[in-house]
Order: C-alpha cells, then structure tokens, then sequence
RNA sequence: UCCUCGGUAGCUCAAUCGGCAGAGCGGGUGGCUGUUAACCACUAGGUUCGAGGUUCGAGUCCUCGCCGAGGAGCCA
C-alpha cells in the first residue's frame, strides 16, 4: 500500500490519515529516544516525530545518521499538536532517503556574514526569510500585471538588445553582436511609447541593465522594471494610475502574504496604512522642505539618496515628488507649460526611508521640441529617428512611468538591502553564482 | 573614482597597554522519551588575507598590495 504524496501546507486537511512527504532535513533534534525531524518541502514546514519503539532499529539508527538538507521521502500519520506551528506533526512511520549529503551543509543555524550568504545563494534561498521574500515578490508582480490587465492594459514587452548606445553610454552595458557593438536595455519606455501609440494602454516588463558603478542598498546592475505607456494620458492621470497600481500590490500582498510578512517580523500596520490618497510636494516645496530639515541641496539639484530619506521620514504614506528642473530630467520629458524650466514629471517616493519606486512623466509630444531637447542634451540623432516619427504621425499627449520590482518588493517586505528582492543579484562586484 | 570600516578555527566573532590565540555554532564520541537556533559532558580543529618593516617579542604598530562591506558620486 502506498500512502498518498501530499504537500506539507496541505497536511492540515490530512489529520490521522497516513501520508508522504518528499523533501528536505533542514534541521534534526534528538532526545536519545526521539528523533525531531525538521522536514521542508517548499511549501512549508513539518516537525516528524520519530519514536524508538515504533520503528525498527534500523530506521531509528537511518535518522540519526541523517546530516542537514538530505533529501527524503517520509510517510506519518498527521496529528494534530497545539504545540506544532502549522497545528500538525507527522509521527512517522517510515523513511526513505534520496540521498544522505557527505559533508556538512555550509549554511549553518547561527549567524552568518552577507558576503558568505550570497556566496551561497543558491543554498540560502532554502532559507524560510529567502522563501517569504520570494513568495512576497512573485505576489507583487502577480498582483501589477493583475491590475493592469483588469484596466485595460495590453503586455507588449521591449527588446533587450538594442543597437543605438541612446542616452549617452556611461551606464550601458555593451556586448558583441556579430561583427558590431550592442547595448543591454536601460529601459523599455521608448518601445512602450510607440506600442501606447498601437494599442493606447500597454506595458512591458523584464529585466534592464545599469553598468552604474553604483555601491547602495538602492541598487543592481541587473534588476526588473515595470513599465505602463498610456495614450491620452496626462501627468496627474499618470500619477493616479501609479498610485492605484501601489495600493493594489500593497493590498494584494497583505491578503496573501500574511505569514511571509510575519515571519520577516514587518510592522504590518505601516503597510495597512498605504491608501490613496498619496501626498504631493512640487519639486520646489520639497527642495524648501528639506532645507527646514537640514538637507543643503539647493534649487536646480536633484535629490539625493539622502534627501529622499528625509523626505520619505515625514510622511506615513507614499509621496509624489512632482515637477523637476529640466536640466536634471531626461530629454524627453515635456515641458510644464507654465514654466519652462520644469518638466511634467513624478517620482514617488516610499516611505519609511525607502525612496525612489517610481519614475514617470508626461512624454514631450511635439516634435520641435524634443528634437531641440535631444540637441540640447548632446545627443545623437540618428538612433532617434523613429523615436520622433510617433511625434511626425499622429502625435498623443500620453504619459507612463517605471517602477523598480526589487525596490518594491524591498519596501514592502521591509529589507535592509535590495539584493535579497532579487534571487540572483548582480551587483558590481557580484556575478556569482 | 573618493571616504569610512573590516579580513583571526568550516561559520559568527573575541583577544585590555605590543606579552601563552579563545568562545559559541558546526564536526567527532557519549548521554537524554517532547525538542523548538534543543540541552549536558568530553574531544579534534589555526600559515591570524599577502609581502615587507619596527621590536627581546606583532593578531595588535608602520608601509605597500589583495579582497569585501557600508556610504558618496553616478543613477528616468
């Protein structure tokens, strides 16, 4: 007779029935005549009980022998125990071993260092923080891509590999493409353009790449990007999308990601508490604001990561930091038509210290004058050439942004450093494994 | 590229003023019928990142180098 193979977050449904589970040891206590067998299987936890008498010797001798991570197949009756986390232990009655590991497993139960652990990615994702953080960034980008199919949006994703070097070449990574240069994507928002141009709402969404020499929490060479383009769009509609956009993925996580949340011990009522609607500074007020608080930033600068600290530390919820100087924002931004020195775009900033999760505005839609803005800048034309034939044919006031996956999914899930939203950080000093 | 901090047992760290290189975890052996990062006893385990220097004596001080982390710059 062969008991039913159940997953260990169904064990509950299984009470006093015999059953199997397939896993892993991830951790093996022994009071000389109990075995506690910490099982795994990736779906949650078990404790299985193994009791001296009720098995053979052999057996009894099998799991003490056992070393952490040996892959298993156990079979138990499911009991219920007020003292099991889940409500349920198995006591088990038999056990098979896939294959018992001869060395010590290198992720031990104390501390360790971020170099060692992210030297051992592939074994720290075994780890229940890796595991809720992963359960927490696939419901975020579960639960975007939910929002915008159910408004309307149509996934039309971009190319990576792109052949024009575009905004100047500092951050690109280049490669060999046959007998000619090739450049990683930045960003998909000109493809997306031309699409919202095709289809009115899209997005797309994928990896983009930034051989930035960046050394932050904040950053990655390597991460993904989410990028709605909606025709007709002006910049406060773009700024409501993004804001309906955020609270969706916030609610979603909170209904399904309880226990993740719990289990990364993140203050929840921080996270209940982002509803629309989100505040809004001008570029101005914040610049103002910040120097009440202390920052010497002046007028014209960007924001640093140090200014955006600040700022975000004021409010409970999200903040929309809207209308920049020109001189600090790309090329094609358009112009607030009562200052020509700003442009019509957002960034919103979480809260909590997290900054910068999204980038958006209003697109230049004129063709004079985003040639003038591509001159200005010192970029070249060429590679632009289709680019401005969307401003030649049937030219759209229309507006989109981007929002950082791991940046979001590092705020909501309360993490110290970003490269534990991503499973396989690329940093600059980090290609392995 | 710049600033700061660090590199000691498999891992995380300690070592006072320059004076015998240690602890916890992990490993090994033994014990324990309800453990929750189990516990208890015993035990093995070291080119103190590398090269040079100062000193009776260097993990500790000096110089150079290598590696990493945090931050800045950079970064829609």
């Amino acid at each position: 007779m062969t008991a039913l193979w159940v997953s260990i977050k169904d064990l509950p449904s299984h009470v006093e029935e015999t059953v199997v589970i397939r896993g892993w040891l991830y951790n093996l206590r022994s009071s000389g005549k109990i075995h506690f067998l910490q099982l795994r299987d990736g779906s949650g936890t078990v404790q299985g009980v193994m009791v001296k008498k009720e098995v053979s010797e052999d057996l009894f001798a099998a799991a003490k022998g056992l070393w952490l991570e040996a892959s298993v197949e156990v079979t138990g009756t499911v009991r219920k125990d007020e003292r099991a986390p889940s409500g349920v232990e198995l006591s088990v009655t038999d056990l098979r071993v896939f294959q018992n590991p001869s060395e010590e497993y290198p992720i031990g139960k104390k501390d360790h260092g971020i170099d060692f652990l992210l030297d051992h990615r592939h074994l720290w994702l075994r780890s229940s923080r890796q595991q809720a953080i992963m359960r927490i960034r696939d419901r975020v980008i579960r639960s975007a891509r939910e929002y915008l199919q159910e408004n309307g949006f149509l996934l039309i994703d971009s190319p990576i590999i792109s052949g024009a070097a575009g905004e100047g070449v500092s951050g690109l990574f280049e490669i060999d493409y046959f007998d000619s240069k090739a450049y990683l994507a930045q960003t998909g928002q000109l493809y997306a353009e031309a699409a919202a141009a095709a289809f009115g709402k899209v997005y797309c969404f994928g990896p983009t790449f930034r051989a930035e020499k960046s050394k932050t929490r904040r950053h990655l060479t390597e991460f993904w990007m989410l990028e709605p383009e909606v025709a007709f769009y002006d910049h406060k509609d773009n700024m409501a999308l993004q804001e309906g956009l955020i609270c969706h993925i916030v609610a979603k996580v909170l209904e399904h990601c309880r226990t993740e949340l719990a289990s990364l011990e993140r203050d929840v009522s921080k996270l209940e508490n982002i509803k629309a609607p989100f505040y809004h500074l001008q570029y101005d007020e914040a610049i103002e604001m910040l120097h009440k608080l202390g920052s010497d930033t002046p007028y014209g600068d960007d924001l640093g990561n140090e200014d955006e600290t600040i700022l975000t530390q004021q409010f409970d919820r999200p903040v929309f930091i809207e209308c920049y100087p020109k001189t600090v924002k790309a090329f094609y931004m358009k112009e607030h038509p009562d200052n020509p020195n700003l442009v019509l775009c957002d960034d919103l900033l979480a809260p909590e210290g997290y900054g910068e999760i999204i980038g958006g505005s209003q697109r230049e839609d004129d063709y004079d004058r985003l040639i003038a803005r591509i001159r200005e800048q010192g970029l070249p034309e060429e590679p632009y050439e289709w680019y401005l034939d969307l401003r030649k044919f049937g030219t759209f006031v229309h507006s989109g942004f981007g929002m950082g996956i791991e940046r979001v999914v590092a705020w909501i899930s309360g993490l110290q450093h970003i490269r534990e939203a991503i499973p396989w950080p690329r940093t600059i000093y980090r290609l392995k494994p």
